[in-house]
DNA sequence: AAACGCTTTAATAACTTCATGACAAGTCGA
DNA sequence: TCGACTTGTCATGAAGTTATTAAAGCGTTT
């Protein structure tokens, strides 16, 4: 079973807790949200794969959130006490990828997160950092949401970093190098982040 | 709402009667099993988008389909009496995409139909783009609701960009391929929409 | 065998990329 | 802090890639 970023927004603290111990004991990093502006803030900031939604949230209800919520296609399973099959349509209706009624029992929520992650895990891996995004597999990038054009060398070098987070000494000895990082730096807003060390080369800093 | 082929398996007849028409109704094309050989029939010869299918069937039972059918990748959805959280949790592990517990609700049924489907994104025989129009079945291009005539050559790079999104770098050393999507471009008007990916060959630009 | 439609080739125009070198700015160690 | 060296920035032209057009192969049909 592979390990997936899952946000549970949920008010009542003892069911967001119990979802945050099980999910975090089969093996996924859990975030935890009490009410719609506090998960937006988290969907903004953090890479999630999937989550978790209770409709009735003091204030922006979980459907607000799910219309509101910018990373559209990251998958929202609703978990709540809403019980009409009304309800249950109008959810799924909006986009959900499934939706589990309360009271509910935790293993069955854990198989059906397991199978949306399976319909979800996309294939392509996509690297994050800051505003910049880069689908390897399409081999696209993305500067706060717009696609960026690489050239081919530019490309080359941002693989390298990524891949092996060190650029290259190789490639010639005039400015080369350095002009291409330059523009990757530039179309990425990666100038803090891609790192020149002294006499070596260049490093792609990543947190953590 | 976009249509599907959705094989139903179910033995109780008056069942499998009001999904089919159900499903018709809402624009699904609807083929239909009563038991798991009949259904494995029909997987393997005819090109099916979900399966929903029952667990207690005359003979080889639903779980057994799960496990034996070839094409493993055609989302499942489980709909039977079996309704303890230990059968749906085996259901869902078996690789199934939902768990619907009878008696349900046909226009749930429908919700959560479309919400696999969304995911699965097997539902698209007809391919649109601006003003271009592809029936990958018919093999028939249309712009701006005209049929356009397409050489075998064209239709063929068209096909290769609509699957695989990527235009080739085969086919000789020449210009041969510009030429090709040149005309592409100008029959269908994506001038804009194949996109050149300088040194790498061509992509279709999909928005979103 | 001529006409036709499709594909490839060829020639040239238009465009993109990228190494380069000049100079500015930054880094390091004594 | 100074000087030597490394890296950043920029404009530019040569090399290379794609676009466009016309015309030459080629296999089928008439």
């Amino acid at each position: 079973m592979s390990m997936a970023s899952i946000l549970v927004v949920e008010d009542e603290k003892p069911i967001n807790e119990l979802l945050y111990r099980n999910l975090t004991l089969v093996g996924h990093r859990c975030l935890r949200a009490y009410d719609g502006e506090q998960a937006l803030g988290l969907i903004e900031s953090v890479d999630v794969d999937l989550i978790l939604l209770d409709i009735m949230l003091p204030g922006m209800s979980g459907l607000d959130l799910m219309r509101a919520r910018p990373n559209a296609d990251v998958p929202v399973i609703f978990l709540t006490a809403k019980s009409q099959v009304s309800d249950r349509v109008a959810g799924l209706n909006l986009g959900a990828d499934d939706y589990i009624v309360k009271p509910f029992e935790t293993i069955e929520v854990i198989a059906r997160i397991q199978a949306v992650l399976r319909r979800t895990k996309r294939l392509e891996d996509v690297f994050a950092l800051d505003q910049a995004n880069v689908d390897l597999c399409a081999r696209k990038a993305y500067c706060s949401g717009e696609e960026v054009e690489l050239t081919p060398q530019e490309y080359a070098l941002l693989e390298a970093l990524i891949l092996n987070r060190w650029g290259y000494d190789y490639m010639g000895d005039t400015r080369t190098v350095d002009v291409h990082v330059q523009k990757l730096r530039k179309k990425l807003g990666l100038t803090e982040r891609i790192k020149t060390v002294y006499k070596l080369g260049y490093r792609l800093e990543t947190p953590r």
